[in-house]
DNA sequence: CTTTTTATAGGTAAATTTACCTATACGATT
DNA sequence: AATCGTATAGGTAAATTTACCTATAAAAAG
């Protein structure tokens, strides 16, 4: 068991104010934490990172400009000591996987009570890591099949500009002859294209490119 | 002008009890405001308007069990004097058109500072109403044509129920034949079930159903 | 008790997609 | 220099969808 640092400095990274006015206030209960850094998305904590070095990072998925999910990749690269834990709504838990792998010390679902808050950020600072009791059963399910959203990112990486652009048109419901005359080449290529594109998220039906674009948000 | 009652009883309804705790460590700061009631979604908030009724409501959008737009329609049926102002986050501007008809008061992005809460509650408190400049120029924009939303709402709801059955077959990208199978119909009869879908939606492609179906979130 | 809506089903021709292949050219990587 | 990935394009047959109609019976609405 580590010990813990006399004050644990905390960054909040949340682009609601309130939010993160209401961390500061509950945390003000606690003598050996305090946050000591606000910002309101990841490129804002980045650039604070160079005055002060907290020792854990509350960080929301959702955010402008530069998303949990980035971010995290970010600061386990450049500082790769601070703890992060990862704040989840109701609907991201697709994401832990992902985030998992990329260096995240914990998951806390926003709806839990001040103290589970406290109990987290112990928690990753003496054992390094806090799972509650949803995510670990989430962790446990996904052995056995759903992870959905780390895929479907795999699947949309492998995608090239060209078969995204297919995509988008497809999704503006155009037929192939009208993608080949807008982008200047045959509706043969489109049709290959399009195959390739099968091949690639596993679908075999343009239905199926479509679902994919919306899930994986190429389009929104 | 309306006179303010010397003491704004108001409820906070989001889910996440940290923002909850939030606003009323901020609403603290301020003697003729003071937060009555919180609930974590619409059914807590209607069963706890029994015994304590507030001036205002803060509302979240996205909730479970009872989101905003159903509370908002419940809330002006039932206690059609208590103020409403709507938490939105980044993507739901699309929702005030609907919000604004079924009686919402303002509306408050929800990474606005404190003053700017505070100045949202004076104001429909006095004058009835709080629209902030990102709302309004959403509301000016809003009459040369895109109100999403609403839009969506009325088309998903002119739908049968035999038809939504179908929609949601065709995003499992089942062919017309398959889909018949399934429903012990003719495949003749899902055509014509997809015609009608189409002129109902305004669409002239299944590509176009499967997206109506993600945007009105038929499916997820 | 009409009228409308909904769900059902058919016919046919045209348009479109899909499933198989093959093939060339270019640029980047090894 | 050889290989791989990407973008390009073709052929053809089968499957599927779409665009037009018509039509009936049951249920809901007026």
């Amino acid at each position: 068991m580590k010990k813990l640092p006399p004050l644990i400095k905390i960054a909040v990274v949340d682009d609601h104010q309130l939010f993160r006015v209401g961390v500061v206030a509950l945390l003000s209960d606690y003598n050996d934490m305090e946050v000591v850094l606000e910002a309101s998305n990841g490129k804002d904590l980045l650039t604070q990172l160079k005055k002060t070095t907290p020792h854990l990072v509350l960080l929301d998925i959702e955010m402008p400009e530069m998303n949990g999910i980035e971010t995290t990749l970010a600061l386990k690269k450049e500082y790769p000591d601070i703890k992060i834990i990862i704040l989840t709504m109701h609907n991201e838990e697709e994401f832990i996987f992902d985030l998992m792998n990329k260096g995240a010390n914990g998951f806390l679902p926003k709806d839990k009570s001040v103290e589970t808050v406290v109990d987290a950020i112990y928690s990753v600072m003496q054992k390094g890591y806090y799972y509650n009791d949803q995510i670990t059963q989430a962790i446990i399910k996904g052995n056995s099949g759903h992870l959905k959203a780390p895929e479907l990112f795999n699947k949309a990486a492998s995608l090239t500009e060209r078969e995204i652009e297919i995509i988008k048109l497809i999704c503006e419901q155009k037929t192939n002859r009208e993608i080949g005359e807008l982008l200047f080449i045959s509706a043969r290529t489109v049709d290959n294209h399009k195959t390739n594109i099968f091949t690639k998220i596993g679908s075999k039906t343009t239905i199926g490119i479509v679902m994919f674009a919306m899930q994986a948000k190429l389009i929104s």
